[in-house]
DNA sequence: AGCCAGGCTCTCG
DNA sequence: CGAGAGCATGGC
């Protein structure tokens, strides 16, 4: 089955999927112009494969529907409207296509940096997860280590525990729900390679009902999700950037992001949390996903 | 080898 | 209260 999603333009794929490049296929992963990911479509998993058919700034994506490979009858590989409908709406939430770039370039235009980075980096959209529970945990993991560190103990949790389907030969992984991790034990989560401590906040979280943070304000989030053992601002921040939408949300304590600001602002001068949050002061309504261009500038070697 | 890496909690003084 | 220890893996 394949459908057919029209972003509010500007949208550069290449861009935007960018960082899921060079991968392991049993994981989200970007080549040759195709995004492949496997996704809950509710009722089944599904592979679903994204890629561009027109411009940036006049965005057509092709959205392909794969069912699983030799599924029992041919009814099981029919894919209804319903499959259809959640398939687009999970593309649009992983790639934030609704979220007009227009505006935010229009709210940083004042800041010659942004302005300048905005131009180069025209299109790029920050990823959200799949689900909240998704960034929730992926931030819990990556407090303190490296990306790298944190990177291989979330693949060995996605093994572990989430479910996968074989699609084009290859078994593909679902990141893991409430439901799954909050039946893991603690050794099972240490085996992933989480300390003692993490492992109680995964378990702790995983028992948590989710449903009400979505509608709240910010600072209401941040106060209930500060609530959660093992869940402090920065990993707060980290969760409604990448999985509420909140693209002011600014984890600005976190140092990949003050090395940005300060690459780019200070002359690579080391500045504190409180620093950053005085430089994004000009990008109010905006800050989030202004430290994710500066992130991805930074990692691309702009300037 | 040893230290640091997109934090957080718990324990002391 | 503020400061300090401890935690896990991967990379340098």
């Amino acid at each position: 089955m394949e459908l057919y999603i029209r972003p509010a333009p500007p949208f550069d794929l290449d861009l935007s999927a960018g960082i899921f490049s060079g991968g392991d296929e049993r994981f989200p992963v970007y080549e040759g112009g195709t995004y492949r990911q496997a996704v809950s479509l509710g009722k089944r998993l599904a592979l679903i494969k994204v890629r561009s058919l027109q411009t940036v700034d006049d965005p057509l994506l092709s959205v392909e529907v794969v069912p699983a490979d030799g599924a029992p009858d041919d009814l099981d590989r029919i894919l209804s409207s319903e499959d259809a409908k959640a398939a687009k709406s999970i593309v649009t939430r992983l790639f934030n296509l609704d979220l007009d770039l227009l505006s935010f370039y229009d709210a940083v235009k004042g800041d010659p940096i942004l302005a300048e980075l905005s131009l180069r980096l025209r299109g790029l959209r920050s990823p959200s997860t799949a689900t909240v529970f998704e960034a929730l945990i992926d931030s819990i993991i990556e407090q303190q280590i490296s990306l790298q560190a944190a990177l291989s103990m979330q693949k060995k949790l996605i093994l572990a525990f989430g479910m996968s389907m074989r699609a084009g030969g290859v078994f593909r992984y679902v990141f893991p729900g409430p439901r799954q991790l909050s039946s893991a034990t603690i050794d099972q989560l240490r085996g992933c390679g989480l300390s003692g401590r993490k492992a109680e906040y995964v378990l702790g979280v995983s028992r948590l009902v989710m449903e009400g943070l979505r509608e709240n304000d910010e600072q209401k989030i941040i106060e209930e999700l500060g609530k959660i053992r093992g869940v402090g601002i920065w990993t707060a921040e980290m969760t409604m950037i990448r999985g509420m939408q909140k693209f002011d949300a600014m984890p600005a304590d976190d140092l990949g992001l003050r090395r940005a600001i300060s690459h780019y602002y200070y002359h690579s001068a080391k500045i504190s949390g409180d620093e950053a949050r005085r430089t994004a002061e000009g990008w109010k309504g905006w800050r989030g996903l202004a430290s994710f261009y500066l992130i991805v500038a930074e990692m691309l070697e702009l300037r």
